[in-house]
RNA sequence: GCCCCCGUAGCUCAGUGGAUAGAGCAAGUCACUUCUAAUGACUGGGUCGCAGGUUCGAAUCCUGCCGGGGGCGCCA
């Protein structure tokens, strides 16, 4: 069942090669949402330059060679040029129909590409912030969604489980004692712990000496400081999967693919980058200048591959990772889904893989830019500075200002179920608030505003769906159950039929654009098509019973396409709220 | 200094080179013995940072400037 554009598009070409000849055969029709009609084709302006005739002449004679019999009920030539076309309302009916009974809601299934995601990224030890919050938001939803499409994702967790804070906190980790309720601080309060690290390294020659020599031994594979490491990283798992599985996101143990995994490939590839000249030792470290990068006093910027103490650092995990992702997963498309001061990082390693042939044309690499996420002073949340708000403290404050809204609103509801829905609008307000901004913008980190139940907010889209669902209850049916033919006759029918055309042709730019806020708008949108649908057009109420299993369809399809598209969000549709 | 991102209604943000730039929030008016009013309908609100340029047509593309943020060698 094709949108209104896609089978559009093509009918449009035709009448453009028909009216003009082969050489304008695939000219872009130039369709576009109009506010005059349901669609509006604009490419008669465009060709009426390249044709030497008036525009207006030009969209007469495209309509006089077009077929849109059965589409469209009407097709006017309008203003300088414009076509607009309005959908015959048997042919939504049909499309509408046709939606409801694919099992996909008219998601088409891609061709299959590998799809290596790297999102979240939290380190060990160490509060998950609100910036983490975001990138491993996003980048679920990316997963989730590339899936759907019918891609091959392989998520790919690049935790901070290896460097130099490891030897202050393996130190601090014996201080405290092994199975201690201060190394246990890791797992419930980590940047309680790792604060306390910092300071004995920050106050404490004597510490800080220790802290540098279990790095070194560290880096040496010594065999007890590698079992404290572990024991640090486990520690951390088991707080990164309850945050995790507080916020719904499909992230696993199997996914964990962290900076440390790389190790035994660094020497490698610092030594071929030097051997073959594209890297070389500057101030005692081994760097990679590229042309076209250059900072302070038009000075080369270094990607430096090995610090001159012979450490590691970033750069080169992340060379591993292209390499990596590249050759052993066959990736066709890679997605760095990190904050957007990275976006020179992530270019200079991109950059030095393709000089070493590492990566190469045929696969796409993309930095999905987060932007950052500021405070209610507009400052940048950091987690080295200042004191980051802990996450899981704003998980659960979260849920219970849903608690409390869900108290009030439904005194109706018993104990038990309102405290199981309140979670899922918390968790789902924080997400979708991620979500519904453009990935690469700034934004301000506003509880009250996430939680708020109007506007384009998760819980407004999960009261939609809700309210859908009481429609069903008190039909004594299940929404599947809902398959009669759909008529649109009403406008608000008409207009809420459209929008659940639309679900194919977004997601399908979503995946394309790896614009997770372009399918909450849609939603919105949806859910607003629905609110007005639902004012004006009787369910249950309706008079004729063909009016009322037709209404019921719409529901049924309104239903699951908003829980699909929830889904794709990573956020929940409570039963009932 | 160089590079990147941003500047749209009071606030938060959308906006595929197309007609009179849109939502939400906030403000105001109206509609509830409700298929869930946590809603809907309506009203007011704009120098799309500024100035040029390209184009039949620019919030959108190009150049310059102003303002904000970020990045720019041994943290990641």
């Amino acid at each position: 069942m094709p949108s209104p554009a896609a089978e559009l598009t093509p009918r449009i070409s035709a009448a453009i090669t028909a009216a003009f000849g082969d050489d304008y055969a695939g000219s872009d029709p130039v369709l576009r949402p109009s506010q005059f009609a349901d669609l509006q084709a604009n490419a008669a302006l465009a060709l009426a330059k390249r044709l030497g005739r008036k525009p207006r002449e030009v969209a007469e004679q495209i309509v006089a060679q077009l077929d849109v019999k059965g589409v469209c009920s009407s097709v006017e030539v309008s203003g300088p040029g414009f076509l607009n076309l309005t959908l015959d309302p048997a042919w939504i009916s049909a499309q509408a129909g046709g939606t409801a009974a694919d099992p996909r809601l008219g998601v088409p299934t891609e061709e299959r590409q590998i799809v290596p995601i790297d999102y979240s990224a939290p380190n060990v030890a160490k509060e998950m912030h609100a910036g983490h919050l975001r990138t491993t938001v996003v980048g679920d939803s990316l997963a989730r969604t590339l899936e759907h499409l019918g891609h091959t994702v392989i998520r790919q967790n690049h935790i901070g489980d290896w460097g130099t804070p490891f030897g202050m906190l393996i130190e601090h980790l014996l201080d405290v004692g092994e199975g201690s309720d201060e190394a246990r601080l890791v797992e419930q309060d980590p940047n309680a712990f790792y604060q306390a690290a910092r300071t004995k390294f920050d106050g404490d020659p004597e510490f800080a000496n220790r802290a540098r020599a279990r790095v070194v031994a560290l880096q040496a594979g010594d065999a007890e400081t590698l079992r404290l490491w572990r024991e640090l990283v486990d520690l951390s798992k088991q707080y990164f999967n309850r945050i995790y599985s507080a916020l719904g996101v499909t992230l696993t143990d199997d996914d964990l693919a962290g900076e440390s995994t790389y190790n035994d490939q660094l020497a490698a590839i610092c030594d071929e980058l030097e051997s073959r000249g594209i890297a070389t030792m500057s101030d005692g470290a081994l760097c990679v200048f590229l042309d076209g990068y250059t900072g302070r006093e038009n000075k080369p910027v270094p990607l430096i591959i090995r610090k001159s103490d012979g450490g590691y650092g970033y750069g080169t995990t992340d060379l591993a990772t292209v390499k990596y992702r590249v050759e052993q997963l066959h990736a066709n498309r890679v997605l760095y889904v990190i904050g957007a001061p990275q976006a020179l990082h992530l270019n200079m390693v991109w950059d030095t893989a393709r000089k070493a042939g590492w990566l190469t044309d045929d696969v796409e690499v993309v930095h999905v830019q987060i932007g950052n996420v500021l405070g209610p002073d507009r400052k940048m949340m950091r987690t080295r500075s200042g004191n980051p708000l802990r996450l899981m403290e704003l998980v659960d404050e979260a849920k219970l200002t849903a608690k409390k809204v869900i108290d009030e609103a439904r005194p109706d509801l018993d104990e038990a179920t309102r405290a199981e829905i309140a979670p899922q609008i918390g968790v789902g307000a924080i997400k979708y608030a991620d979500l519904s901004v453009a990935h690469d913008t700034e934004y301000v980190f506003d509880l009250e505003r996430m939680l708020s139940l109007t506007g384009n907010t998760g819980p407004y889209l999960q009261y939609a769906a809700a309210r859908i669902r009481s429609i069903f209850r008190n039909a004594g049916l299940t929404a599947d159950q809902a398959t009669t033919t759909i008529t649109i006759a009403e406008p608000a029918e008409r207009a809420l039929a459209l929008a659940l055309l639309e679900f194919g042709p977004v997601l399908t730019q979503v995946g394309a654009l790896l614009e997770p806020h372009r399918l909450c708008g849609y939603l919105f949108d949806l859910a607003q098509a629905f609110s007005a649908f639902y004012e004006s057009c009787p369910v249950l109420k309706a008079d004729d019973p063909a009016v009322r299993d037709s209404r019921l369809a719409l529901c049924a399809l309104t239903l699951r396409v908003l829980v699909q598209g929830l889904d794709l969000l990573g956020v929940q549709a409570p039963e009932r709220m």
